[in-house]
DNA sequence: ACGCTGACTATTA
DNA sequence: CTAATAGCCAGCG
């Protein structure tokens, strides 16, 4: 954690290697989500290769308070649409009311019409 | 080096 | 619906 807490290049572009890049591609990824779109931890993983890391996207999430350029974590959920992250915030209702100030309807911890706003890394960013 | 943990996911019961 | 299992892999004591 301490490692990554502050990212010599957290603005690389794509470069998934042997580094901590991992994590700045995850926190790029995250950061070209549209507003009013989601995406899950899975899609990220995937979209940098590691489709089986969905952990290691969220654990990079973890850090993502210390990053730079604000990435809008409240926008990654879990594959259902879940607020599962909601309780890493400052405060357990941040995450859905900064969903909320996007348009995005969520109602206990759901995201509703999830499938409809779900933006997909690999479809989006033509991986 | 080892075992445990986790903002995950899929499958099975 | 919940619970258990099994992959996953970087960090930490």
């Amino acid at each position: 954690m301490r490692k990554y807490r502050k990212l010599p290049n957290n603005n690389l572009p794509f470069a998934v290697g042997k580094n901590d890049s991992f994590f700045a591609a995850v926190y790029d990824v995250v950061r070209q989500i549209p507003k009013g779109r989601v995406t899950s931890y899975g899609a990220i993983g995937a979209a940098l290769g590691a489709k089986s890391s969905a952990r290691m996207v969220g654990w990079a999430m973890n850090n993502a308070h210390a990053i730079i350029p604000k990435v809008p974590a409240h926008r990654v959920v879990n594959r259902q649409g879940l607020l599962t992250g909601k309780m890493h915030f400052a405060h357990p209702k941040a995450m859905q009311e900064a969903l909320e100030r996007e348009n995005i309807i969520v109602k206990e911890d759901q995201v509703q019409d999830f499938q409809q706003i779900f933006w997909d890394p690999i479809v989006e960013l033509s991986l």
